[in-house]
DNA sequence: CCTTTGTGCAACTAAGTAGTTGCAGATGAT
DNA sequence: ATCATCTGCAACTACTTAGTTGCACAAAGG
């Protein structure tokens, strides 16, 4: 829904690294996240299928990733069904190599490729 | 579950990804990674004197840090200087470049220069 | 020795988070 | 129209976390 194509690196707000960060620091959101870029989307209800979560815990852990820019949804007829937008994994990346170019000049060599 | 991966992105537990990634989530302790890696290695008492925040706060985020392997503390005398050692930064980038590989194949081209 | 400074630990409060149950509102099928 | 199914929201519990204060202990320095 939102294009908007944040750009990557330094000019994230810090905000959006904690909601971000806080997003992937569970292994339920981040199995979540590999399962739906792996399988591809679905609903709430058929992820909560093969957990031993309920459908609303499932949905909560949604609506975080939603809300750091990492799921959307798309409403067709009564099924919602959710999706990866990876791209602001590429904030986090930018954020570390950032950080870690700071110690390592490989790895500030890195981050230039990966603008 | 996850492919497994050659190298310490996808081997690492679970568990050291909760911690880490929980580490990063906070801005206060993005600072303290940021400020020791540009200042250098200092004690909780300095790093105090800069924030609002009490010694006794800067000690528990630091003490967050270390349990996840992006700190470690040398005692010289009675002072206790914390430095970073980033290499843990490594294993989220690995889960991120990997997880966002599965999606993007420019990213997973990445991943392969950066190990 | 005594004083000063830096550290470590414990208790406590306030706030956030993961998870549940329960129910109400849509939507599709019969 | 009716029934089954899927979604959305609210309330509630249990647990964790960020922050504080207070005090006790260790090391330098007079």
């Amino acid at each position: 829904m939102t294009r908007t194509s944040t750009r990557a690196t330094s000019t994230t707000d810090p905000g959006a690294l904690d909601t971000l960060f806080g997003a992937l620091a569970d292994p339920t959101r981040r199995q979540l996240v590999e399962r739906l870029l792996t399988k591809g989307p679905t609903t709430a209800t058929v992820l909560a299928e093969t957990t031993p979560l309920t459908r609303q815990a499932i949905l909560k852990h949604l609506q975080v990733l939603e809300a750091a820019g990492l799921l959307d949804h798309e409403r067709t007829g009564r099924e919602v069904r959710y999706g990866v937008t990876p791209q602001p994994l590429a904030a986090a990346v930018g954020w570390i190599l950032d950080t870690a170019g700071l110690w390592d000049k490989r790895i500030d060599r890195l981050r230039r490729l990966a603008t």
